[in-house]
DNA sequence: TTTTGACTTGACAAATTTTGACAAAAATAC
DNA sequence: GTATTTTTGTCAAAATTTGTCAAGTCAAAA
């Protein structure tokens, strides 16, 4: 599975549709700035957006969503020098969670 | 690594102090009943909260932080059936990123 | 059975964070 | 040069998180 942050798969979808900012944004109902600002990486956009743009670029949006959420956590575990262990935890715990939900 | 959530944790402390949910919550300058709330899962330590609770208790900070930081993954990743693959991907980034801080 | 003490619950207020909108600047293309 | 596209900065609205308080339950003591 792919480690690109969710703003570069956006912009390299666009890109390669060939489309503006104001094309994407105007079709998706969302201000062309702020498309700017979540290609670049300055925001992230929410999950609402990342479905209108994976149907938009006719995308795998499970790719898109593991893109974005994946940024997420990587935010939260910023300057955390136990990010690797959280991340094990993390993991262990929602294997539980799953298995309890049989 | 343990997999306890930090309620948990918190509670299982508090009671081998054999403290009140009063006394610790007067130690720290805490809500009682927000650390009612902490204990029992309903809500989520800040992490200065979590620093101020494993110095009361002489605990390991680690622990209690790999415990409250990993709960709130869980929870961003609640609902999601691909949280296994997000968890994947985040841990790639993070090691991409600790690479390049060399 | 009444009272007391420990804890819990729910509703709300305060504070913080996230999101969206807009104008204007900067960069790029023509 | 002008026109178009993209980026940047700021600000308010919206949403989420966090804290506070009063009233509640429950068990055990008096």
């Amino acid at each position: 599975m792919q480690e690109k942050k969710i703003g570069e798969l956006l912009r390299t979808l666009r890109e390669s549709h060939k489309l503006l900012l104001r094309e994407v944004s105007a079709g998706i109902a969302i201000d062309q700035a702020l498309l700017s600002k979540i290609e670049r990486g300055e925001r992230l956009p929410t999950k609402e957006q990342v479905t209108k743009l994976s149907k938009y670029y006719h995308a795998e949006k499970n790719e898109l969503i593991i893109a974005w959420l994946s940024d997420k956590l990587v935010n939260e575990l910023a300057d955390e020098d136990l990010a690797q262990e959280i991340l094990k935890v993390t993991e262990k715990k929602i294997i539980h969670i799953n298995k309890s939900k049989l």
